[in-house]
DNA sequence: GACGTAAGTCAACAAGCGATTACATCTGCG
DNA sequence: CGCAGATGTAATCGCTTGTTGACTTACGTC
């Protein structure tokens, strides 16, 4: 059995890493503080400069890297539009990290703000375009987007998941018809 | 011919609501500085704590009256899909102020985020689903609203409209289909 | 033309921010 | 053991923010 030890940049990195996720989530790139992930971590401030060189550093590790659509596309479109609905109808992640919700809470951000578009673009929008494919991928990738993108702000940013069970029944259906429509040319 | 007056307390108010649309409408809430807004205005900096008591004041004049969906709503449903997928497909609005967008921009603020959740909420969502009306008013409402956000979120603050016109064309079109069924019980 | 008041100006404050510095302490290795 | 480098700490720097209160200037009235 290893002893934990007292001195591990390892582990320290890792819980700045998972404070830094909370922080983002909850506040967003420019109103999350150094000094609150520091204190979420349990560990000293100058920490953060020392391994991930800034405030932009840190993010760039703990955020960027997770906005990728992949969890969903790597089991092909079929039954994707029954599979997105569920997860962001159904599915309710109280105050988990959630790379986007934290690209919603970052927009205004003059230096966050650039880097999550960018990367949302690489790592969720093209592949989705070129797994939908045909001449109207664009056209359909851009609505799948737009549409889950208002879920997620209306659900779980501005907190309007509605809250009788028929209600959230009928929206999950509703979606997985549109979504459906979209994502497989009929 | 009245002369313009050197000193006029409601001209330079105008001005400096103005300048604040169009700062909030840019930065979002938390970014934009009164010292930004004063400039724009090309007005003294203590103006703004003198007519407006504060930022947050001067927020709620200058942006929150403005969140109502009342110049769609008053036409009636009918044609509503196609006019609300014309003006947020076609109409190319070069950051002209647009109170959603200052609202996108301002999600992560602590002070204007719940301001304006429940100014939308009051302004929009609610007349929306009364226009709708019938059981499934909520559902329905729920997905014109996320669409629409979505689409402004990506157009308007992520700057994504697609360059070529005929994917625009048959983005317009796909938009029209959809939020016609579900402004419209078939 | 003096004068009171409305309109506008100026300098400064306290608070909070990210980042940096100099110092203390622990750990692994010879 | 003894020491060098890795790890953690505390204090502080420079900067920007919203807000404030005292000051100055212009306008309308007599």
């Amino acid at each position: 059995m290893s002893q934990p030890r007292k001195r591990d940049a390892e582990a320290t990195t890792e819980r700045i890493l998972v404070a830094a996720q909370q922080t983002f989530h909850d506040k967003g790139y420019d109103a999350a503080t150094t000094r609150e992930i520091a204190d979420r971590a349990g560990v000293n401030l100058a920490l953060i400069t020392r391994y991930f060189g800034s405030k932009r550093g840190l993010f760039e590790r703990a955020v960027l890297p997770h906005l990728s659509l992949g969890w969903f596309l790597k089991d092909g479109l079929q039954d994707g539009a029954s599979r997105l609905a569920d997860f962001y109808v159904d599915t309710a992640l109280k105050g988990q990290f959630d790379p986007f919700v934290v690209l919603l809470r970052s927009l205004s951000s003059a230096e966050a703000g650039p880097m999550l578009v960018d990367a949302i673009q690489k790592q969720a929008l093209d592949p989705l375009q070129e797994a939908i494919g045909g001449p109207e991928a664009e056209a359909r990738a851009t609505l799948v987007a737009t549409q889950l993108a208002g879920l997620i702000l209306w659900f779980r940013v501005m907190d309007k998941r509605p809250r009788d069970v028929q209600t959230r029944e009928r929206l999950r259906k509703m979606l997985t018809d549109h979504l459906s429509g979209l994502l497989t040319p009929e």
